[in-house]
DNA sequence: TGGTATAACATGGTATTTTATGGGAATCAA
DNA sequence: TTGATTCCCATAAAATACCATGTTATACCA
């Protein structure tokens, strides 16, 4: 509530934390408080679409993929062919999500199928886009990425010491 | 109050000093007066998430993050595989904290571990960032740090002497 | 300068609100 | 009908706001 009155009058639009949250037997599953409270101010809308990287689902808002559109339209050689063919993947992958009144998401089978998600769904915030993992794909991707961080920063691993 | 004033006046917004608050039963924690300042200042919120390279957790303002995100997607394009595992880490650890009237915010059980905090926060000023540390931790790692200090800098133990 | 009144703070406790989540009724399409 | 989707209600747990108190730090005055 207090974080409502708050994005109301900022402008901080950030998809953060990590949520274990249960999908049903009719496939709902609660999107995240903090996360309805940025679609709900920006009066925009949820949209998912199966990562081209990795079995997990990839989330943003609709205005976020506004603004993907616009940058290729107005721009040809910031993005590389390779680039707009994602974007079209993407866009044809995409698919708009509203939730009810009380919060709720219902996840298409294809969606679900990509990311092995069968009972609970991990949202990963990413700042302007989110995640939504298995638990089990979550917790190796996570591994994955902090032995990475270790072995790319030799600068940090020195200070922890 | 002075500090508030002063902060009203002139645009010094850092985390200083090194307090120590209970953390009760309910892993509520005052959040320094000084601190509490500086955000209602700027108008943000504290994030918190778990040091990459210490036993303690780290603090800085939303709106520091938000540059961060704004900085990344600026620089990389859009489907960067490095963007990618950063944003992951960072946002996907990071949670937005907001205090209670009595300026109390409420760690989770994840930052608390982490840090190995049970009893007693230590908040520690790092300028643009503040950590979080357990008193025996802290203990370890300002004494290690002063040694180190002294094995850069001769001049400096010159002169202590 | 010293002493006292005042305000701010940390902290324990309690009440209220959100949130996640299960289940059922209503709606719609095949 | 059946199967699925949307809407609404109920509830337990968790998060949050609020109240009260002792202590410390600050401001004020003689």
């Amino acid at each position: 509530m207090c974080t409502r009155k708050i994005l109301t009058m900022r402008k901080s639009f950030l998809f953060l934390d990590t949520v274990a949250n249960k999908v049903d037997a009719k496939g709902r599953v609660s999107l995240p408080a903090d996360y309805r409270a940025i679609v709900k101010e920006l009066s925009t809308e949820i949209v998912c679409y199966r990562s081209l990287t990795a079995p997990c689902i990839e989330g943003c808002t609709e205005d976020l993929l506004e603004k993907l559109a616009t940058d290729i339209e107005n721009s040809t050689d910031f993005f590389s062919e390779t680039q707009d063919d994602l974007t079209n993947l993407i866009f044809g992958d995409a698919k708009r999500f509203s939730f009810d009144s009380t919060g709720r998401i219902m996840l298409t089978e294809k969606l679900l199928k990509h990311a092995d998600i069968t009972d609970t769904a991990v949202f990963v915030g990413k700042g302007r886009k989110f995640q939504i993992w298995s638990e089990a794909n979550w917790a190796a991707e996570e591994a994955r990425l902090r032995e990475k961080i270790k072995l790319n920063r030799p600068s940090l691993k020195e200070e922890s010491k």
